[in-house]
RNA sequence: GCGGAUGUGGCGAAAUGGUAGACGCGCUACUUUGAGGGGGUAGUGGGAGUUUUCCUGUGCGAGUUCGAGUCUCGCCAUCCGCACCA
């Protein structure tokens, strides 16, 4: 009889019991509470999964596996964000045809997953890129096509309200979102023709199509969005962005802004998380304020947005964004061609070069004059690239004396610098801070900064002369990739009108196409399809990017494979949202926002009862490689070990971490690791190799890539999901060090020994003694409050010191024992089903019973605490029974002492500081 | 520049304002000759002392408190996010 901890045998055999019994599928029960447990979806690459993928999956298998032993429903589901670009990039290198390596990957992601035991209920396992999951896709960006955006019922209604609204009072009849606002009355819409409507329309409606200013990366062949492109480059490959206007698909997140932000402070995320969505949204109060400005002899209103509506007395200058509209209007004839020169030089920056000149003062004067609209002052409107078009109304006030970077402005173009502020001095730079007392500035004189500013507003708002208004930074989402692998847009075109393909023929499916690239004239991929229309219309040739399908993927496991509905209403209200999503922060401000804007969406449709996605967020930290280093005496073929190399010139050389254990090198498999090292020489210290090391970013070419696999082959998966846990703070990033794991593989060989000696099984029916019930009971009160914070790693170390103080005991009793198995089951499935079987259970641990806490049963039975005091005194204090407040203060009388008496219960600790205090510490 | 987080042994890390360093790794000594990642015992922040023990110690500097790794303020360093957002 084999009675060692085999867990090859046991892991291979528990993973294939639970798969045979279907122990994880998931049925609505209204008798039960539920638990939604999610994980961000991988996106399923070529390299695999290694081993950081994991952490935030095996933090959600613990949650999800403790949640059913309390009884819970315990919806935890898994899937693939099967679209994107690096499938395609691959595609167009090798002709393989992008489905078949995503499957091929996905087949690979599965069979990983797999061995390290996750609870997940497949058969709701859901693939972005399979056409009945992206019907539902696709019906929601129709349904967004179907809308258009209520500012003041703060919700999306359908078109044709919109459009009898229009028909009965004009576009005053509403306060609607919309890119272009064009102001008409019932009767101009009355004859507008049909097209023209449609033209209106499509200002309105929450998914549009319109022309932008867009991320267009040349290299990748495609737009993108604003938070796929990061410091100019692109995020996806690191190719330079640069800003080209085009006619896109887009989506109008910026409507739902304000309730984006708001509905965060109700939401169970870090603050560090809201922060950077609030951040990203950029709410800001303030005016809008119209100049009258005079180009000869025309007159034009330029709106300006400003936050500072207190500092308009002292206004010298206008600046309007080269992409402005109101450029064209305001260059005067003779400034033209040098306003020309300066927008083409503007236009042929990258992105990249406008950020790394923002010291580089530029800018046109138009030729314009703006009228100040309390002062009456004439002041010159310019032109420059510190001005975004995106942002505000495209054009500002320009206040050098209270803005740095109109003050580098004014500077630099010799314009006129108003102080407003008492005593501020501005001869070398701004004064910036909203803060002192207003001067130069008519009426608001006298008041301080925080009261000049409402004051301003409501002057203008009084005069007319503009009104508040708070500005989002947010933009509308560019919804257009000109890319293969993506959702098809369900529309075609017909004489220049944009129509939608009917919900009943989705969905539309992906048509097979020769090869992948773009054609030659620029167009995406799908232009190439043969045959691709609809009624002979041609469909839009662009697809979706990819948070398409990822923003709405976790309703769709509620419901996965329902064929009349995204989600039933029964499933979504007995499912309703996500209580617990794990994943990274890098999709704080595209996923996490998009799946928000979507839910919202639907929401707004009543086709989801929950106005939030996700309840509860955590971010895990990434786990990052710990790389070896050899250091080759340069010149030879002799490595020097690390404590010896300072006395050579060496090279450092990453080392592949598998041939290295502890740091030592195993210096026959790096021979015949490369050709080159193959009559490698060696200088050792003590006998061994010792290499260096470093902690990077886990990837091939630094050979630190530690894959799941392996590590289940040596150790086991148990041992790779306990060693994950604990290695730190969930949320925290660390390096992968394999050094701590055989401590943790040495705890499961104990807690095996519990049950096991050489001759077979050991457990035994006796009566746990107090000082079993003990160990047991501190386990079950602090197992149970870790996990509950998600504090994995102080969970681990609490099983570690019952364990050894079990071993101590040299305790095999099922009344301990059973209860300490079923504690650990989260953490480490498979060893826990079998000792569980080998207890004699036939059943799954999975459902059985969390054990209940006894705290009475923690307390010490006997305890005599030593007090020294004043580094002599001393006295005992007997803990044998609980204290209370009355024997507290009788020892205090005894030994003359002043106490502070905190809480009540049982006093498991005394602390007397010398001179003054005793303090009691209640547990 | 703005916002957020972090700073504790040789290492990963613990500590409701209450004996700092639990637990694990590593290391040292002893032990068991079952060395295909063996088992056990003891020790392990630094310094002093033959023993009981003492001093010192959580990035730096102040403060609150009987008491601070923990709270407050100011620095310093590191990491992350945003960044000409008017």
């Amino acid at each position: 009889m084999n009675t060692d901890y085999n867990f090859r045998e046991i892991e291979a055999k528990w993973q294939s019991w639970w798969a045979e019994h279907q122990t994880f599928k998931t049925v609505e029960d209204p008798s039960r509470p539920k638990y939604y447990v999610l994980d961000m979806f991988p996106y399923p690459s070529g390299a695999g999964l290694h081993v950081g993928h994991p952490l935030g999956y095996i933090a959600s298998d613990i949650y999800s596996r403790y949640k059913r032993l309390r009884g819970f429903n315990v919806l935890h589901p898994m899937g693939y964000d099967a679209f994107g670009l690096p499938a395609e990039q691959y595609a167009i290198q090798t002709g393989q045809h992008p489905e078949k390596t995503t499957n091929d990957n996905i087949a690979r992601y599965r069979r990983q997953l797999d061995r390290i035991g996750f609870s997940y209920d497949w058969s709701r396992e859901i693939r972005t890129c399979d056409p009945e999951y992206y019907k539902w896709t696709q019906w929601a960006f129709l349904k967004m096509f179907g809308c258009w955006y209520d500012n003041d019922a703060q919700k999306a209604r359908p078109i044709e309200e919109l459009e009898s609204a229009f028909a009965q009072g004009g576009s005053s009849a509403v306060n609607a979102a919309c890119t272009e606002h064009e102001a008409f009355t019932a009767e101009q819409w009355a004859g507008f023709d049909s097209l023209k409507k449609e033209e209106v329309l499509m200002n309105y409606r929450i998914a549009y199509r319109g022309e932008t200013s867009v991320n267009w990366c040349p290299k990748l062949g495609t737009v993108l969005a604003n938070d796929e492109v990061k410091e100019g480059y692109s995020v996806r490959g690191g190719h330079p962005v640069e800003q080209k206007k085009m006619t896109q698909w887009q989506l109008r997140v910026s409507a739902y802004a304000g309730r984006l932000l708001d509905d965060l402070d109700a939401l169970d995320w870090t603050d560090s998380l809201k922060d950077m969505q609030r951040n990203w949204i950029g709410r800001s109060q303030g005016c809008e304020m119209v100049f009258k400005t005079v180009n000869g002899s025309e007159e034009y209103d330029v709106t300006i947005f400003t936050t500072r509506a207190d500092t308009v007395f002292g206004v010298t200058f206008l600046v309007l964004a080269p992409e402005s509209d109101w450029v064209e209007k305001l260059t005067s004839a003779d400034r033209k061609a040098e306003v020309e020169e300066y927008l083409s030089q503007v236009r042929k920056k990258t992105e990249r070069e406008r950020i790394s000149q923002t010291r580089n003062v530029t800018g046109v004067f138009s030729g314009s004059y703006a009228i100040n609209p309390l002062t009456g002052d004439k002041v010159p409107v310019w032109i420059s690239e510190y001005v975004l078009a995106g942002y505000g109304t495209g054009a500002i006030m320009a206040v050098p004396a209270h803005d740095s970077r109109d003050y580098a402005f004014a500077k630099t173009f010799n314009l006129p610098i108003i102080p407003l502020i008492e005593g501020c001095d501005v001869s070398s730079e701004s004064f910036d801070a909203k803060d002192g007392i207003m001067c130069n500035s008519g009426f608001l004189n006298g008041l301080t900064v925080k009261e000049a500013i409402p004051a301003a507003i409501d002057y203008v708002e009084q005069h007319g002369l503009g009104r508040r208004k708070i500005n989002y930074r947010l933009r509308d989402a560019i919804f257009s990739r000109q890319r293969y692998w993506g959702e098809p847009f369900p529309i075609c075109y017909k004489d220049g009108r944009v129509i939608p393909i009917p919900f009943d023929k989705l969905p539309l499916e992906l048509p097979e196409i020769s090869t992948f690239l773009p054609t030659e004239s620029g167009e995406p991929p799908l232009a190439r399809a043969e045959g691709w229309e609809y009624e002979g219309c041609p469909i839009e040739t662009c697809t979706m990017p990819g948070f398409a399908g990822s923003s709405a993927y976790y309703l769709r496991y509620m419901d996965p494979h329902n064929q009349d509905a995204l989600v039933s209403r029964e499933a979504d209200e007995y499912w309703r949202n996500v209580d617990l999503y794990i994943g990274g922060t890098e999709h704080a401000t595209g996923h996490l926002i998009y799946s928000r804007f979507w839910n919202k969406f639907l929401y707004d449709l009543g086709y989801v009862c929950e106005k939030e996605p996700f309840r509860k967020l955590i971010n895990q930290g990434m786990i990052q490689g710990r790389s070896s280093f050899v250091y080759r005496i340069i010149g030879t073929n002799t490595f020097v070990s690390f404590g010896l190399k300072d006395q050579y010139k060496t090279t450092e050389i990453h080392a592949d971490i598998s041939l290295v254990h502890n740091d030592r090198l195993d210096t026959e498999a790096f021979k015949k690791w490369m050709p080159e090292y193959a009559d490698a020489e060696f200088i050792l210290e003590n006998g061994e190799y010792i290499c260096g090391s470093a902690v990077e970013k886990m990837s091939k070419s630094m050979f630190n890539v530690v894959n799941p696999d392996n590590v289940c082959d040596t150790y086991g998966a148990d041992t790779l999901r306990l060693y994950e846990m604990f290695l730190g703070p969930l949320e925290q990033s660390k390096p992968w060090d394999t050094k701590g794991i055989d401590g943790v593989h040495r705890f499961l060989k104990k807690v095996w020994r519990l049950f096991y000696d050489r001759d077979g099984l050991i457990l035994n029916d006796e009566k746990a003694s107090p000082a079993e019930l003990k160990s047991l009971h501190k386990l079950i009160g602090k197992v149970t409050a870790d996990i509950e914070a998600f504090s994995y790693n102080t969970a681990v170390a609490a099983f570690m010191i019952a364990l050894n103080e079990l071993t101590e005991l040299k305790c095999s009793k099922r009344e301990i024992l059973e209860p300490l198995i079923i504690l650990l089951s989260p953490f480490a499935p498979h060893i826990a089903e079998e000792l569980w079987h080998a207890a004699g259970h036939e059943d799954t641990i999975t459902f059985a019973q969390w054990p209940q806490y006894n705290e009475a049963l923690t307390v010490e039975d006997s305890c005599t605490y030593a007090v020294s005091f004043n580094g002599k005194t001393r006295f005992t204090v007997d803990l044998s029974k609980s204290l209370g407040k009355e024997e507290v203060e009788a020892i205090v009388r005894e030994h003359s002492l002043t106490a502070k008496y905190v809480g009540d219960g049982k006093i498991v600790k005394m602390i007397v500081v010398p001179g003054k205090i005793v303090n009691v510490v209640v547990k």
